[in-house]
DNA sequence: ACGCTAACGCACGCCGCTGTCCGCCTCGCT
DNA sequence: AGCGAGGCGGACAGCGGCGTGCGTTAGCGT
């Protein structure tokens, strides 16, 4: 038979597939996108064969172990365009990205760049982006944000964020918290105009890298 | 005999010790740091031994490739603390070195990273801070530039750009060039006082990395 | 022109990561 | 309790990077 139903799982094959997304979560977390498939299943305490039966990619396995943060992520824009000031929720925005990627390393290479197959990964990452979007035009509208902002900005603020590193935890949040605080300072209509250069078209990096080099 | 004089080298070595050295430059400025030794040697035409005689430790590599860079580096904070705006001259040095930077990933690297060894890349690196504390200062008392601004923002801002990545070299240099811009604009005293969080102290990463990972 | 020696590069052994095959185990159904 | 399929992990071959030993080549001084 060539059926492929999405048989249930047995218990423990399931058992070993949470263990496996959680130690995915943590080192990724830690250590970013480019460690090697046997770490994880090293630290997931499985041999590498169980791994690769339940993800045969490693794009599989960091769509699935980010679909969480994605979640998060999707809550954070909510909130943000819930906001009665538009200006207070783009900073929101902004100031919850920036964190949410200093605590998680390897999320932001994750959304950052594009995955070609995991479709609904690529939506929501869409949806975000357009909700900031509506965020940043009603903040301009009520005079707080600086009228030469482009969505392409945010992309700009969120992958030099992704180039702050830090050698502990605290010290990156701390970090990434200034930096975001920076930027709200930069997005913000000033009546000093000091015109910005022009926008570059950012086309995300190719994809998941397979073996060393990044990044 | 232990002596280690350092003979004159002989032509054809003093040309591929060149040779090597141009390559290793070009491939750092587009790849960064993380590329392998051989490939560096593949692209200056010679053999891995002759690359690893001439250079035993990619670190030595790294310092003997980048020192033009740090001439042009010392040249831009000079340029700088030449101007008679302090505010126009730290403006300089942060464009300017945002743009160096933008135009060559593996000096990024190089500068941010701290290579235990490498004395006078240290030296140079510690003179380019000085001097633009000394003209942060000036900007300070001239009011232009923010008083809560630290000199580790620098760091921060150098970190970030070099989070910034795009498909061709020009959208690279463009959307630095843009983020340079909001940096200074961030940096700029303003009316509208929003004070900054903490600084975190800003230990660089460790060293250069020897096999995969980047960044 | 000749020889000494520095310099060269081929080729080797080592290691870590990848992805897969296969024999054993165990869950879950009867 | 017994059986069968789905799951598991050890082991293997392939690849690519690292750093080095060694026989050969060619610069340079006489």
């Amino acid at each position: 038979m060539t059926d492929r139903l999405p048989h249930a799982l047995r218990s423990d094959a399931l058992d070993n597939r949470e263990r496996i997304l959680d130690a995915a979560r943590a080192v990724f977390a830690v250590d970013g996108l480019d460690v090697p498939m046997r770490e994880v299943a090293r630290r997931a305490g499985v041999a590498p064969a169980t791994l690769y039966r339940r993800f045969p990619t490693k794009e599989m396995l960091v769509t699935e172990a980010f679909t969480e943060q994605m979640y998060a992520c999707r809550g954070v824009v909510d909130e943000g365009l819930a906001d009665s000031d538009p200006w207070r929720g783009f900073c929101l925005v902004i100031e919850k990205m920036c964190e949410l990627h200093a605590r998680d390393r390897g999320f932001t290479a994750a959304l950052i760049s594009t995955f070609p197959k995991a479709v609904d990964f690529e939506a929501r990452r869409e949806y975000a982006l357009r909700a900031i979007d509506e965020l940043a035009r009603r903040a301009k509208d009520a005079g707080r944000l600086r009228p030469d902002f482009v969505l392409d900005d945010v992309i700009l603020v969120l992958m030099a964020n992704s180039g702050i590193h830090a050698t502990s935890p605290t010290t990156q949040v701390s970090a990434s918290r200034r930096f975001a605080a920076l930027a709200i300072s930069a997005f913000q209509a000033s009546p000093d105009i000091s015109p910005l250069p022009p926008v570059a078209r950012l086309a995300p990096p190719a994809s998941v890298s397979r073996g060393s080099q990044v990044g």
